[in-house]
DNA sequence: GTGACGGTGTGACTTTTATCACACCATTAT
DNA sequence: ATAATGGTGTGATAAAAGTCACACCGTCAC
């Protein structure tokens, strides 16, 4: 049976802790959980679908930031700010459902229950260093370096094991990937042609998915440390 | 008398709490704090002095991430983590004192005072939107716009307002620039060239320093949404 | 079916950025 | 005083990336 490589690190007893949610919501593709400028006064985790996080520039560019799933903590963002609107759009793109925790029930139990603020701390450290590590590779190895460590992110986050290669298990577009890279779709269309030339993915016709042959040519490319995985995903 | 924009975000409270220092250390100019991949079971305060932050990748090219100085916090990123080696340089700029905090030692403590938990927290959620939008920048508007918010940034971390200029009151060259924008010396250099061309700025030729001349024009370019000046410093 | 739509793939061209080379200061060391 | 050093400024050229244009291909609605 084909395994999922992503180790989701948000532990058991933050969940655990967390799980004093105030209700569960359901919302469908396609539409925004949450979207910039508006009010922010909850946080996500989600419980199933997928959610994509960008930032919408006032001049039409949009710059994606991180894909979730299940386990996966969203509009965290807002916690600890008096500027209480949303700095990033949340848009859904497979179905999905979310517990929603209300920001000023979060921050009092934060105050009160110090393994909930512990684990909580861990997590946040945790989650800047991955972003921090991630925009590295955007900057320092140009545009290339931008696709190949965004599809090195994702082979960790949605990577399916297969005798031969690994299938990165989610539909994006062209233009979805540049996105993540902040370049333009026919760069990007460029460049992948290039690496299936090369031999070191295929795609997946029908399907817009990715299926990667060579992980460590890209690893290569772009100077990976192999650094722990856990750094290493899109989320 | 002139003035410092800075403003430092780091609640007295905190710095009040994070006062049970181990001990304070003194480190001279172009020394460093502490480097890639060296045990790290310590964090810093800056107390006085110029430190910065890098990332030095495998092919030799160096990515500055920021500058700190008074007030900061430094090492940050080993906190909460096991894998215990710094992931980053400190150079020191220019001589400092550093109040040095015991990993262990703060984790511990952490656990046990809700409030200090609770203000680091804070500080630590800020500092994560800082990168965030920081990095931002770096990636959506090319290497003119990494200089352009790079500028901004030093204006609101170093700037000192004078009757028709800022002076940012920290010498770099231009090479050190190129390293916070990810590009080349070359570059930097023409880039700002063309802004003095411009009248966006000025140099001040025997002291390395550039004063702003034109804050507006470099906003404006970057599709600057004018978040809260504690977002957008360098440090 | 067929037409609209959203996505891909690619050529041709422009703009941006990097690289190489070298002249030209200041400053510092000898 | 002179040489070495480290930084600046700039031209020439090459490489990377963006833009525009358009053909092509599935899918879906009607």
């Amino acid at each position: 049976m084909v395994k999922q490589l992503s180790k989701h690190s948000i532990s058991e007893e933050l969940k655990e802790l967390l799980s004093s949610v105030d209700h569960v919501q359901k919302i469908e593709k396609n539409r925004f959980l949450f979207q910039e400028g508006e009010d922010a006064d909850q946080m996500y985790i989600i419980q199933s679908g997928r959610i994509q996080i960008s930032k919408i520039s006032p001049d039409g560019r949009e710059l994606s930031l991180r894909i979730c799933q299940k386990g996966d903590i969203i509009g965290e963002l807002t916690l600890f700010t008096d500027d209480a609107t949303y700095l990033l759009n949340a848009k859904v793109l497979e179905d999905a459902e979310v517990a929603v925790i209300k920001k000023d029930y979060l921050e009092r139990e934060l105050l009160t229950n110090t393994e909930l603020a512990f684990e909580y701390m861990k997590w946040m450290s945790e989650h800047f260093r991955k972003t921090q590590t991630k925009f590295r590779d955007l900057v320092l190895h140009g545009k290339k370096g931008a696709l190949y460590s965004t599809l090195i992110r994702l082979t960790n986050s949605y990577g399916i094991k297969r005798p031969d290669d690994i299938l990165i298990d989610i539909a994006l577009t062209n233009q979805e990937l540049a996105n993540f890279c902040g370049t333009s779709r026919e760069s990007v269309n460029r460049m992948l042609s290039d690496l299936k030339r090369k031999e070191v993915l295929e795609l997946d016709k029908n399907k817009n998915k990715i299926i990667i042959k060579d992980l460590q040519y890209l690893k290569d490319e772009i100077n990976c440390e192999n650094c722990p995985i856990v750094l290493c995903s899109i989320d």
